[in-house]
DNA sequence: TTGAAAGCGCTAACAA
DNA sequence: TTGTTAGCGCTTTCAA
């Protein structure tokens, strides 16, 4: 291990000249600077983060605490499509990527302690359940945090502008001749599950439809398995819906598939419009129309908007995204 | 921001004593030991790692370099769930996990610099192209690593049984009588690409079949597109193979679609089998048969096989883990 | 333009 | 069982 004392050694000037010429200080000679620079490269030099972190209090590192309770982790495409697109902006502009456990050198610790303990300069929280005791605790710290899909009077949030989104759905659904729409909706305990609820039914009214209580089934947390079951108990009903408006990409492919065991065809029986536009949509038959989430954008986003409070250039932000409705082949006008 | 002199202080105890308590050593009777602690509760004491890795020199945090050609980064399903595994069993041991790129604090470093400056313990390697100069000089390092789905003299490394998977998958088109199997192969440029090739030819010579070269097509990285194209070769050949062997299930599904889209049926027409099991399988029509690797063994061992080489015990491991035939809608018997 | 001294917060020898 | 001293590798005053 090189250390800045061997160069110092090595070349005769100070550790405190080898610090300034290694970090491209204006107060160094361009001659001085040289010399040191290629001693430095000679002897494999390498710096040691943590020992200037303890000084600059700077880490270059920012915490990704994620926590949903589909319980499916970092294979959730949704969350993984942002985290990719947040991850390749913060490292763009230097910082690492460092994930958040409750857990650090086999002690168990709070998120927020965590992030203290790590001294990271900030940290993006994604989850499902943001009333968890240790969230709320973060939350409430002066911690820099950007929320993902989720809203808070605290804390910079970012999430798609759901209440256009299903606007968007209904819309769609009601300009093919669609009158009796059913709603799959995601778990009310999450942020997503229960804004898209309210906002179904907010367009329902806006088109003068009626908001009938069997026309809306929980889906639970997003999984095909849960839109599996929830389009079943639609599929008892007497009279069935022409159309069904799922609050997420999954739950859609589940319904397609319990509306095809149940011998009915989509969309010549049922339309299904998701919720994402998930790669999935592409790949299932029929293809899938949904509501696209900009990914790109909140991932992007979100890493402006921290760096941006890290920086202190700004203390809070709450930005929502665009959505816009992608037509396939899973709806067709009512007959 | 509390110190242990601040405890120290407040307690009449040295800094090392404090020290020793908060980590729990022997050599402090309980009953300072227990003052030091509600001391340091009372007043909110939360270590700082990087004074503490400064001096043991150890970080607790691993690196993750993942860094393939598909270009959809972490959204990819199939190394997403072994990340996941990993992730789960590294954390569970006390170990943060870190994402490691090729710039840090905004300047230019090359991974293996970014690994010593950060002092994380070791690092899990996911690539498609192990070719790359910086990945070598990681490879050619003494830093502990993991490759995944790769091999290496020089590294310990983990993958699936490729040699019994492309076995798996002919001998079961073979049972159903297929004898004229064609390949769509993940790009040469891969270690998953390339083994798969050669087992699925050795594969045949087991099976007294020929090599054809026109149904041995390129399928490029893995992706949809990939295999859609490199169906659409296949199925411009006057002797249609009546199987086709995708070394990985992104593929396959673009290869059902070029079929589907030629008006052809799969199986009744051409029967598909698939490579990886993704979530996917399940959710395409029909639903894809395919060789089922293990993500989660994979994460797991891994993250064991690492951990044991920061920890000196073990030196180099070479591991490979076993896969299985899942049956699903996607082939069929001859007639 | 350069350097001496101090110190970030912690742990490890060693002595008491 | 407790404390003294030194130092991990670096940056930051401040003086020369």
């Amino acid at each position: 291990m090189t250390t800045i004392y061997d160069i110092s050694k090595a070349t005769g000037f100070s550790p405190t000249t080898v610090s300034k010429a290694l970090n491209d200080y204006s107060d160094v000679s361009e001659k001085t600077k040289q010399i040191i620079l290629k001693k430095a490269s000679e002897m494999g030099y390498i710096p040691n983060s943590h020992a200037r972190i303890l000084i600059t209090k700077k880490s270059w590192t920012i915490g990704i605490l994620f926590d949903e309770k589909l319980n499916i982790g970092m294979k959730h495409p949704y969350f993984n499509a942002i985290i990719e697109s947040f991850k390749e902006n913060v490292e763009s502009r230097g910082y690492d990527l460092l994930f958040i456990s409750k857990d650090l050198g086999g002690n168990r610790t709070t998120y927020l302690d965590h992030c203290i303990i790590r001294g990271i300069d900030g940290v993006i929280i994604i989850t499902s359940h943001p009333n968890n005791e240790q969230i709320i605790e973060l939350i409430n710290s002066d911690f820099p945090c950007v929320l993902i899909d989720n809203e808070c009077n605290r804390k910079s949030s970012i999430h798609s502008d759901d209440v256009r989104g299903c606007y968007l759905a209904v819309e769609y659904l009601y300009s093919l001749g669609h009158r009796k729409i059913a709603h799959i909706y995601g778990s009310k305990d999450t942020f997503a599950g229960n804004v898209r609820l309210n906002e179904f039914i907010n367009s329902l009214k806006k088109f003068n439809l009626p908001k009938i209580d069997e026309y809306l089934v929980d889906g639970g947390y997003f999984s095909f398995d849960g839109g599996y079951n929830a389009m079943k108990k639609l599929l008892e009903l007497e009279d069935l819906p022409t159309a069904v408006f799922t609050a997420g990409d999954f739950m859609a492919v589940g319904a397609i598939s319990a509306i095809k065991e149940k011998g009915l065809r989509v969309p010549e029986d049922i339309s299904i419009i998701g919720y994402d536009d998930l790669d999935i949509c592409k790949y299932v038959t029929p293809r899938l129309t949904t509501i696209k989430q900009n990914t790109d954008l909140i991932g992007k986003n979100a890493a402006d908007i921290l760096i941006n409070e890290i920086d202190k250039k700004i203390c809070r932000t709450s930005m929502i995204i665009p959505v816009e409705l992608v037509v396939r082949d899973s709806c067709k006008p009512i007959k």
